[in-house]
DNA sequence: GTCTAATACCTAAATCTCTTAGGTAATAAG
DNA sequence: CTTATTACCTAAGAGATTTAGGTATTAGAC
């Protein structure tokens, strides 16, 4: 597991791409596809995704959709067309970041 | 200029790390430092940086030296045994969680 | 000469994100 | 029938950083 603090400022780039890729998922499957992708190694938590998801909500870039599964209830996400064009900036600006922070720290990351 | 959300949970390596690789050094020309080595794109702050730096030593990861030039202070920082182990650390941990982001991210940084 | 930018240290309140720690409830597995 | 997993959620607290100060010296421009 990595450190939690290094998590910080990017988990709505990580949602934001991991929707974009996927397409509609509701909360709980995002962090079981973020699990997998990362090999266990990033494990999001409820306590910060949900909120994260309603404040991109809120924001206009996610809208939802809420199925009955029996009595059980399940919220998709999806990204709206400004969520989508977000996402390029978004991921694009985190990759511009680590490569400055692999300079800054003079390794390289081939 | 990245968004400083970024930033966060990385300071204490960038200093760790630049402190090895150029040895003794006072705050302020970490901050020339990392500016340089980032062409711009990463700006220490103040408020961030001697807290920090303040910190580090108190944990004994760092020891000072200061020292008078005419009548300005300088405070060289320097790592300590402990702090030299620890960067190898830290700079293989965020190399890690760099490469486990690509992964979720699903983008090459070559 | 004097005004500004750069150098050089520092602290503290506010902010922002996330963790921790709850709460509720249905379904699956043993 | 008991536990793990699925599935949603909120709120208090912690931790790192920003913002916004403060002090003072030195260098450069005009």
């Amino acid at each position: 597991m990595h450190s939690p603090e290094l998590l910080k400022g990017t988990l709505q780039t990580i949602i934001l791409k991991v929707l974009k890729d996927h397409g509609r998922m509701y909360g709980y499957e995002i962090t079981q596809r973020v699990k997998e992708l990362s090999d266990s190694r990033l494990l999001l938590t409820e306590g910060a995704l949900y909120p994260t998801l309603h404040k991109l909500e809120a924001e206009g870039l996610l809208k939802t959709e809420t199925v009955l599964l029996g009595k059980r209830i399940r919220k998709y996400y999806t990204l709206t067309t400004e969520g989508k064009s977000l996402v390029r900036e978004r991921v694009n600006e985190l990759v511009d970041f680590i490569k400055t922070m692999s300079n800054v720290l003079q390794v390289k990351l081939a």
